[in-house]
DNA sequence: TTGTAAGCGTTATCAC
DNA sequence: GTGATAACGCTTACAA
């Protein structure tokens, strides 16, 4: 601890010279002349209260400006409400999965708490924040594979995986069917003409597993399984560069599919300056359909996933977990959808 | 509320078949042999416990996987040690922002509670929630500026705005020099040899009243007051490419100054799509220098913010708030810096 | 319909 | 150094 000495008092700030304790129940209580559950009946909207005391005490609490006080809601009614995401803030395709939870969790009655895992903050120590805000249910978007295991995680609290299924037991794992994405695209560079096309790989990095036995399946059917070949890397525009890097040191295929936006881009960022034209001497083909996919200038033929729908089955396997009786484990895989762009052309 | 009746009982998932509740002081307490009150000494690492009773109820605690209640310890202490920010999920500015708070605030010895706002849920909602859990603290960032009124939240916790000042009252802003970053932008295109400089405006957004300011300011410093064109616009990649289009309408200066980077990539791809050389024919200045103007493809001179600076100064001046006698609202300009990349040249 | 009593898990205050 | 007791703000019983 280097920073200033943290005082255990009351902190001193904002409130200028004396000012007011955020009102209570108590205050409203005593200001309308009516015991204190009462008023915590009429607040929550709960039945047992007269419409006449109902009017008083919401107007008492409106002149007040009471808030209600969530800690002590939680701590007493023992249902925080609350369920926690658990995503990194520096993965564009993550933060839009969460976006899309807002709607879903709000309409189910909850509420959501963010577990932002930055370059300082590890899943383990997320994790452990979010349960000590009494989180019911956990949604973890992408999770790490050698990383934090959840499986005691998973004893407290309902969890559902996003991305790929990392921890066993009684755990719901949302995901698109990679496999199936990256097929489209060999399928769709086959149909170009394609013939030599190369992988550029995810390492252990969610779904790149599957992209990567997808891509295999697929050259295999085609009868190219001999053209396959699998190129090491990464989710990171730096890791596609060096994947490029690799492929243009050797022979340099017709046709490229990175396992993600990102490294398709640090790769056509490669390919581009050692003058390669795109897509006519080199077709790519990224994974996400990330906002990034899309901005011109980039162009990029990409593998969509149904992010809104992954969002809410996400969400409602929690609350399901939550709310009904326990039930198998389920294991949802949506289809992506390929979206050619302009990096993607017949061979030359 | 559409969505199954919230039921008011304990949630039933998880607890596959009648699992323990979580471990509290009190079973530590048990466990060992004392009072829980000492357990609570142990366990806050607090002065007035034997080093025998220490290490017995540090081992107990780990033996039982006792885990904190951060509601409860909020509640009874009165200090949650929370610092809540108020960002927009969607843009990617904030977010990295946001990402560079956290060792900022951990080192203070607070934690942050992400309040993020998206399509679905305004600054108001937000902050809301942020204050029902005790948040002590408020970091705003791009505060909106016909929106929620911030003064009455500013009278019940420190709050510091990041971008530009909208509050009145003793609230702290933290922001760049928008118009030292636009004058930037137009000497440099003056030192290419260019005139006709356009400027795509940023509407109500953070910061863009002081870049249109800053960027007429500089061009009549140029004497090129008369050559001065600004374009309405805004933050979006839309905006960019409908002012590209009353550009593009009109005639065509040799140099456009957007407001922010999306909106000069929603521009660069419009003027590119209608046959425009960039940067031969026409030089592209954005602002912020995002993620995205690193991109290749896209390789955008822009305006660069001292963003690690700007999340400490912020964090510091709420945490000066808390700890510290009160003091006169401050207001910080850090000054950016232009990065020069692929999209700026002299004029044809 | 309303009031009383008790308790959630923790920390603060006091005795011993 | 340690333990009993009260309290934080709220909700849940149950009694009136």
């Amino acid at each position: 601890m280097t920073g200033p000495e943290p005082t255990d008092q009351e902190p001193a700030g904002a409130r200028g010279g004396g000012r007011d304790r955020r009102p209570t129940m108590a205050d409203i209580a005593r200001h309308v002349g009516v015991s204190r559950p009462l008023v915590s009946i009429v607040l929550r909207g709960a039945e047992g209260a007269s419409d006449a005391t109902r009017q008083r005490v919401l107007r008492a609490a409106a002149e007040l400006g009471y808030r209600p006080d969530s800690l002590a809601q939680g701590l007493r009614s023992n249902r925080t409400r609350h369920l926690g995401v658990l995503f990194a803030l520096r993965r564009p395709f993550e933060v839009e999965l969460v976006e899309q939870m807002f709607p879903v969790v709000e309409r189910l009655g909850y509420h959501l708490l963010l577990g932002a895992t930055t370059a300082f903050r590890g899943q383990e120590a997320v994790t452990d924040e979010l349960l000590r805000y009494r989180c019911e249910g956990l949604v973890v978007v992408g999770p790490e594979l050698d990383g934090h295991r959840l499986e005691p995680v998973a004893e407290e609290v309902p969890v559902v995986e996003i991305g790929r299924r990392v921890t066993r037991g009684p755990v719901d794992v949302v995901r698109n069917d990679d496999a199936f994405g990256t097929r489209q695209a060999v399928d769709h560079l086959v149909s170009l003409g394609h013939r030599a096309i190369a992988f550029v790989d995810g390492g252990d990095n969610p779904g790149a597993e599957d992209r990567r036995a997808g891509y295999a399946a697929a050259m295999a059917a085609h009868g190219l399984a001999a053209e396959a070949r699998v190129v090491p890397g990464g989710y990171t525009e730096d890791e596609g560069a060096k994947a490029a890097g690799l492929l243009l040191s050797d022979r340099l295929p017709t046709a490229v599919i990175a396992s993600n936006d990102l490294s398709a881009i640090g790769l056509l960022d490669s390919v581009l300056r050692a003058g390669v034209r795109v897509p006519h001497e080199l077709s790519v083909v990224g994974y996400d359909d990330s906002r990034f996919a899309r901005l011109p200038g980039i162009d990029l033929t990409s593998v969509r996933q149904d992010v809104p729908r992954m969002a809410e089955l996400a969400v409602q396997a929690v609350v399901e977990r939550l709310d009904l009786p326990p039930r198998e484990p389920r294991d949802v895989a949506l289809p992506p959808q390929l979206v050619v762009r302009g990096t993607t052309a017949p061979p030359p």
